[in-house]
RNA sequence: GGAGCGGUAGUUCAGUGGUUAGAAUGCCGGCCUGUCACGCCGGAGGUCGCGGGUUCAAAUCCCGUCCGCUCCGCCA
């Protein structure tokens, strides 16, 4: 049926008879001669039909786009001057001395050389949008990555295991898809949103490396870095130490982007201290492409009248933060300031403060500023110079909960760095370390694990655990960080059951529930649980970062929108009523399923 | 749960109260022997997302609703 694939019909070929098989990509037909390009995985071919091979001429007249053909042909090359360099067989064409339609096709919901044709349409049709070469692409990118990932990780003596798809629902961390029992009544299994402690009972079985590229569930609110299912690539180790995982995981890394991209990256990647990264960033995943940083001023201001500085200043869970953005005073226009105030205010900020800086020279006549009069010269003075605002510069404040500056200033500096072409290019990877253990949600009147309940402290045992402050303890946890993205997050696990207990009593979660949610991790742990760690990587994420795609949906095959259905299979969809008898459920309300 | 943007021809879009709703591209037909975004001529193609309201008159204004995207919350 086929002899070689289209985009692999060059000069090497020339004068040979080939067959090929593929897609009608485009037709010109010049009436006396037509000339179709035929298109498989491998790329473009053009075959040329001529009234002297009358048959093949005749079939040829009447095939459309994205009908799908065999056609048999003798490797030319081309007449000089109709070369074409855009083409990897551009030197040469077929002349079709046969053609058979394999299937017809209807007209394409759109045509695939469109670049922007709507997302929905795309999904409906997905199998039509996958035949473009830049999906194609994709898709092997990817597929290269888990390759290379395989590889490496084999190398390294990593055993792949699979863990279960039906397990059971955890009560910390996000919301579980369930699927219910039929033979048990009432009773569901979840779908897991992570293998981890599947694979922390895994080095307790003493399987020492695992790795395994798994898909996980989460049911929670949808963006264009995260859907329902995504794929983690999840590794854990015993008997070693963080800094071994990361030195194993950031040559992995390294390799990939040699392997995929012929890109070098650093050895070692950086580190920063989580708070370091708050201070600086406002964020727990910093994008070192942009050059901007917030700086600490509340020490400046705590005396000030102005009591929308000196209020959090004095506040011990306040922040006063600046961030100076070279050249802003010039290129932002008080409209652009106006935007960027609703843009910090989706994050909480009553209001953007900024001083426009003409000229530092002149005290305050060189400055341009709302909340100039509020503010006496020594903080002004001191303000500039710690910012070191030059002429031309502007320096916004935020001024409020920390929590709330850093997300609103945090964001503001990524926005900004784009707006204003600061983005470096290349590649910036930061691991990211000394998390929190936990952090206090004023709802609940709770602390709540940064990672999750597994995640050892940097202390190690349990008593002076307990003598810690909650507050102020750290956790053996790391985040990899690329161009601003997480695409990676591990920790070093507790293997001790004391201290496992101590933790979920930090948490609030009482014996009984531990015992409970948890019992079989508490016993595993007496019977012999090695040290041990890991890590897991977003998969899609890293293939998007990779590929240069905008979305997770466009390295995924066939992803849900952002209400969690697929427009192509329509699911979700209602199931029948004896499906629902069987697994002993009743809809609390007749729901209209729009299907009848 | 909330905010913003969008929904008009197959597709991408224009059309801010008043003629028969347009353009590009795609599609169909005709012509064309070297094009490759082929070209030229002609043609077909519309539930202006859906429902209600205001008005002499609604794609256009108002209310509701559905769908898509981005973001906040959420996502250990």
């Amino acid at each position: 049926m086929r002899s070689h694939y289209c985009g692999e019909v060059t000069e090497d070929l020339l004068d040979e008879q080939v067959e090929l098989s593929g897609w009608v990509h485009r037709r010109r037909d010049h009436g006396g001669v037509i000339f179709i390009d035929l298109r498989d995985r491998e790329g473009l071919i053009q075959v040329v039909f001529d009234p002297d091979e009358s048959a093949a001429f005749q079939t040829a007249d009447t095939v459309r786009s994205e009908y799908v053909l065999q056609i048999r042909g003798r490797v030319r090359r081309r007449p000089a001057g109709t070369e074409n360099p855009e083409l990897k067989t551009g030197q040469v064409d077929v002349y079709g001395q046969a053609i058979e339609v394999l299937n017809e096709a209807k007209t394409p919901p759109f045509q695939l050389t469109d670049t922007d044709v709507g997302e929905d349409v795309r999904l409906r049709h997905r199998y039509v949008d996958l035949r473009r070469p830049v999906m194609q692409q994709r898709l092997r990118d990817r597929a290269r990555v888990t390759s290379a990932m395989r590889r490496f990780l084999d190398d390294q003596g990593f055993i792949d295991v699979e863990t279960p798809m039906l397990t059971r629902a955890t009560p910390e961390g996000a919301r579980d898809f369930l699927v219910p029992s039929r033979l048990h009544a009432g009773s569901f299994y979840a779908l897991p949103q992570s293998p981890q402690l599947f694979k922390q009972l895994l080095m307790m079985s003493g399987i020492d490396r695992y790795y395994q590229i798994v898909r996980c569930f989460r049911d929670e609110d949808l963006r264009a870095d995260r859907q329902p299912e995504f794929t983690q690539l999840d590794i854990e180790a015993s008997f070693v130490d963080e800094d071994q995982i990361m030195g194993l995981m950031e040559a992995m890394i390294r390799q990939l982007f040699r392997q995929i991209l012929d890109v070098e990256l650093p050895d070692p990647f950086p580190r920063m201290r989580y708070a370091e990264a708050m201070d600086r960033f406002g964020i727990d995943r910093p994008d070192r492409r942009i050059p901007l940083e917030l700086v600490e001023v509340a020490d400046l201001v705590t005396d000030v009248d102005f009591k929308v500085f000196a209020g959090p200043a004095n506040d011990p869970k306040g922040r006063v933060a600046a961030l100076r953005v070279p050249g802003g005073g010039e290129a932002l226009s008080r409209g652009a300031i106006d935007d960027y105030t609703d843009f910090v205010a989706r994050y909480g900020a009553k209001g953007l403060a900024y001083i426009k800086v003409n000229d530092p020279a002149q005290g305050r006549e060189g400055l341009q500023s709302p909340i100039l009069k509020f503010l006496p010269d020594a903080a002004v003075t001191g303000i500039l110079e710690r910012t070191g605002a030059e002429a031309g510069d502007i320096v916004f404040f935020g001024a409020d909960k920390a929590s709330v500056v850093n997300d609103a200033l945090g964001a503001l500096r990524v926005r900004l760095g784009h707006d204003m072409g600061l983005v470096a290019d290349g590649w910036y990877p930061l691991w990211v370390v000394e998390f929190p253990m936990f952090e206090y949600d004023e709802q609940d009147q709770r602390y709540y694990s940064l990672h999750h309940p597994f995640t050892a402290p940097q202390v190690s045992d349990a008593a002076s655990f307990r003598n810690g402050d909650p507050e102020q303890m750290l956790s053996r946890a790391y985040d990899v960080v690329l161009n601003g993205t997480e695409i990676g997050g591990g920790s070093m696990r507790i293997h001790n059951a004391a201290m496992q207990w101590a933790v979920f009593e930090a948490l609030g979660i009482d014996a009984e529930q531990a015992r409970e949610q948890f019992g079989f991790l508490l016993d595993a742990l007496e019977y012999g649980a090695p040290p041990h760690g890991g890590i897991a990587f977003g998969l899609d994420r890293l293939v998007m970062l990779m590929t240069g795609a905008q979305s997770i949906r466009d390295v995924m095959a066939f992803p849900k929108t952002q209400n969690g259905s697929d427009p192509l299979m329509e699911a979700p969809a209602p199931v029948a009523d004896t499906a629902l008898q069987e697994l002993h459920i009743r809809l609390r309300r007749t729901v209209n399923s729009g299907s009848e």
